[in-house]
RNA sequence: GCUCCCAUCGUCUAGUGGCCUAGGACACCACCCUCUCAAGGUGGCGGCACGGGUUCGAAUCCCGUUGGGAGUGCCA
């Protein structure tokens, strides 16, 4: 009969979320859903430095956005380490009584004295067999048994350390208070967790613990070692030099699902040729197994393109709804209360393909609600360099102030033009764009045009005329 | 330094001894489509780090080399 399969995740509250943290969240998470299992939510607090309370509710928040949602029956917690400390104590003076630890008094800076004179490195023992008391100042440290351990790990197979290699470690400080590696591993326990699954980083310490899990007569949990993310120099992700808060990324634009579905593809892929795929086959398919061994490269240009498949999937209701946040934000560049749906209703089709990150949409549109655009002065001086800008310009000018105010009919129109001036309408309507978007690239012109408005697409080019000469 | 991990196109991956002339995706390039830009379509470039074994046969197994990475706190 087997239990019910218990995976946790343990971030500690640094005050942003980690998108190399999101991936290992995630696949805990599926892992449980598929298993039927319980995903745990600890809050490693134990370090005062770290611990501020809307920390945790950016955690729970950030999972949420990834859809791992706290009021599941799946979901357990948060639990914090912190509350936990007499616990921890209780365990650790356990660990004494029963000879698995002792206590010893030497300062950091004798220990570094010892190891300086014997030419070896780290604490090397010395207390072992003093049988001290316990007293002020003095630490409680494991006394790490002879022999090798085994450390069975999904990812990477069996993974064996040798005893003499691990130092006797602190579980006790000299102040009382308990060291994360024992806190870790007494509320694993408590918490009765089945699977360990985190980032390759804690690789190391995984013998000290599975010693501690041992030394407290327990058995040690199944473990997984998953590859860390890393940037283009191939180091770790770190929040000094890359980007890798999910908030930015979300910030941005980037869709929850796409971030899920990119972050999945990092260190494994889903059957078949497309990576693309909803988290329901991701639940269906992920196995721990499978996933490769060695560092990947969060490249954020294929966020990008994920995030693109995504956008373009959406219904166009969809689109619109997604955007509305960024149409309406504070930031926006035209006054907010300018801002007009039914026009965005009108374009959006055309912005939708067209855009990458959400955060890219208010530029695309912002020539409609702005009184005057805003001009991008080096594609006015190009396209008005031309020499057929100026006649053309006023001739469109006099046609569109009668003009039928359709897309098809201003397009008509200028395609005439294009014949009569032997200007291709690829060339022709720059100017125009740019008289009336500000811009040289955009959504196709005569549709803008259209929504836009007779009048105000004449007083643009009127501007554009006037400034011209 | 020591301990441990890792090694398939530039990147993310498929591949678990014969289906591999190594597949897909991102990026890149070309062409088609086209009112700009996209999107879409078609095609292209490009890889098993190296050296030894084992085997009838190795990207796949073993050993070594080289190259990367992580850890090494009275941090978590």
């Amino acid at each position: 009969m087997s239990q019910t399969p218990r995976y946790r995740f343990a971030p500690s509250p640094t005050g942003f979320f980690h998108v190399g943290g999101a991936r290992t969240a995630l696949y805990n998470w599926a892992l449980a859903q598929r298993e039927g299992g319980v995903f745990v939510l600890r809050i490693e607090d134990t370090d005062e430095s770290r611990n501020s309370p809307e920390w945790t509710s950016g955690i729970i928040d950030a999972l949420a956005w990834l859809g791992i949602d706290s009021t599941s029956p799946q979901f357990e917690g948060p639990y914090f380490q912190s509350q936990n400390a007499s616990l921890h104590i209780a365990a650790a003076h356990r660990l004494y009584e029963s000879g698995h630890a002792y206590w010893c008094d030497l300062t950091p800076e004798q220990i570094q004295e010892r190891a300086k004179a014997s030419g070896k490195q780290g604490y090397d023992g010395y207390s072992r067999d003093r049988g001290l008391e316990p007293g002020a100042g003095r630490v409680l440290r494991f006394r790490v048994p002879e022999g090798t351990t085994v450390i069975r790990d999904l990812v990477r197979g069996d993974v064996e350390f040798e005893n003499s290699s691990i130092e006797d470690f602190v579980l006790l400080r000299g102040n009382g208070s308990p060291m994360f590696l024992l806190a870790n591993v007494i509320d694993d326990i408590e918490m009765r967790i089945t699977n360990v699954v985190r980032a390759e980083e804690h690789l190391p310490n995984t013998p000290k613990q599975q010693m501690l899990w041992h030394s407290l007569g327990h058995e040690p949990p199944v473990w997984a070692h998953v590859p860390v993310l890393v940037n283009e120099q191939r180091k770790k992700l770190s929040k000094r030099r890359d980007k890798v808060a999910l908030e930015q990324y979300k910030d941005e634009g980037i869709l929850a699902e796409a971030m899920v579905n990119y972050l999945m593809t990092l260190g494994w892929a889903p059957h078949g040729d497309t990576e693309i795929v909803p988290w329901s086959t991701i639940v269906e398919q992920f196995r721990l197994e499978d996933v490769n061994h060695s560092p990947a490269f969060f490249d954020v240009k294929k966020l990008h393109a994920f995030n693109g498949e995504y956008i373009r999937a959406l219904s166009i209701a969809d689109f619109i709804a997604t955007c509305r946040p960024w149409l309406t934000a504070e930031d926006v560049p035209w006054n907010a209360d300018r801002y007009n749906e039914d026009a965005f209703i009108k374009v959006a089709e055309l912005v939708q393909t067209r855009v990458v990150t959400l955060s890219e949409v208010p530029a695309m549109v912002d020539f409609l609600f702005l009184d005057t655009p805003i001009i991008d002065e080096q594609a006015f001086a190009k396209t008005f360099a031309a020499e057929f800008a100026v006649p053309f310009l006023e001739r469109c000018r006099a046609a569109y102030a009668s003009i039928d105010w359709t897309h098809d009919a201003l397009k008509l129109h200028l395609d005439a033009l294009s014949e009569e001036l032997v200007v291709k309408l690829g060339k022709l309507q720059a100017p125009l764009r740019v008289a009336v978007t500000g811009r040289t690239v955009g959504p196709p012109l005569f549709e803008s045009l259209e929504v836009l408005g007779r009048e105000r697409t004449l007083r643009r080019i009127n501007d554009a005329l006037s400034r011209s000469v």
